[in-house]
DNA sequence: TAGTATT
């Protein structure tokens, strides 16, 4: 059964620490100052599965200089390394640089996913497994109708309810994610087998399932991998990501687009481009305004697959934009498709022009 | 009756 996120209400979430708050080292401590990173360090939620800490870098690295930044994937298994799990922490320098990461790039859709930007709280034990599972939930219940009755318990840093995809009726099912443990185990005592004010059912209120324990996610690994076997042949397993990923796009996303077939032996491309670590497929993109920056092509290009890299290319005295700027692509296929669909394209008051780079190189 | 937020 399909379902969808009926919505978001993303609670933007501030450290709690003040950062006027100094600490006093004791005498056996270091004489450098406490690390207090709350002001620089962001954690980003939603990415896209096949998104790799290369274009996380790169994504986050075109607001300014990057102290450091992980994305974060599971457990590596064997030889093969862990998949991501869809978030990650990016560190600035520069604490401008952090806020003005959340103003840009909070809310950009990458593929089928909208990330989110927001504030680092400060790691701690306390703040995990702190995920709840709700069923039984009467359908007219909103989602901030849940929030409502749960925020009695804590500060609630995410929620959401699944709706059926075709009604957009709740499915009766729901998450709900405390800032603290304690909180999300208070709320369980009290709600847990409670009925909601005016409901004929009880709700059940648990731990949410653990990412560590995945059965289902095994099964959609298994599934996607060999469904893209049947489209690409023997590729490399990222690769096979990708493909996978296209068809979803084809199916969910995307729609507002010219449709374009999916070319079965396109993902090459950074195989046949004699292995240089800059591999992908260059775009060229004209008819930009001179206030465009680098954001403006990540939420263009985004949405049509692995962006690795972006540049706009500006004047050396005035720092504007010349008209032009770069896309780097990892796949033909989705380079081809924001090809298509882009160029031509309106932005503001300017017809974009959009077609592959020119150059020897990136020729066939 | 299941999405994925703490390195």
């Amino acid at each position: 059964m399909v379902t969808q996120i009926i919505s978001t209400m993303e609670t933007q979430v501030s450290n709690g620490g003040p950062a006027s708050t100094v600490i006093q080292n004791g005498p056996t401590m270091s004489n450098n100052c406490p690390t207090d990173d709350s002001k620089t360090n962001l954690i980003v939620n939603y990415l896209p599965q096949n998104m790799t800490q290369e274009e996380f870098k790169s994504l986050f690295g075109s607001i300014g200089e990057i102290e450091s930044c992980k994305l974060v994937r599971d457990k590596i298994t064997g030889t093969e390394k862990g998949q991501s799990l869809g978030y990650g922490f990016v560190n600035y320098v520069d604490p401008n640089d952090a806020d003005k990461a959340i103003n840009t790039l909070n809310g950009l859709k990458l593929q089928t996913k909208t990330i989110k930007v927001s504030y680092a709280r400060p790691s701690s034990a306390s703040i995990r497994d702190a995920n709840l599972y709700v069923s039984g939930l009467p359908k007219p219940m909103s989602q901030k109708d849940m929030e409502q009755l749960f925020s009695q318990y804590g500060r609630i840093i995410t929620s959401r309810i699944l709706v059926d995809q075709v009604t957009g009726v709740s499915r009766g099912v729901g998450f709900i994610r405390f800032d603290k443990r304690i909180e999300a185990e208070e709320a369980i005592k009290g709600l847990n087998g409670q009925k909601p004010l005016g409901a004929s059912e009880p709700i059940t209120v648990k731990f949410a399932n653990n990412p560590s324990q995945k059965t289902g996610q095994a099964l959609l690994t298994h599934l996607y991998q060999t469904t893209a076997r049947r489209y690409t042949g023997p590729l490399h397993h990222q690769t096979q990501r990708f493909r996978l990923d296209n068809l979803l796009n084809v199916a969910y996303g995307v729609k507002r687009f010219s449709p374009i077939t999916i070319d079965s032996m396109t993902s090459l491309a950074g195989v046949n481009l004699t292995g240089a670590s800059t591999a992908g497929w260059c775009i060229f993109v004209y008819n930009l305004s001179p206030e465009a920056d680098e954001s403006v092509l990540w939420q263009l290009f985004g949405p049509f697959g692995a962006v690795t890299n972006v540049k706009v290319i500006r004047d050396f005295t005035t720092n504007k934009c010349k008209g032009f700027g770069f896309v780097t692509m990892t796949n033909y296929d989705e380079a081809a498709m924001a090809i298509a669909s882009l160029n031509g394209y309106r932005l503001g008051d300017r017809v974009l022009q959009v077609s592959f780079k020119t150059s020897k190189q990136h020729k066939a």
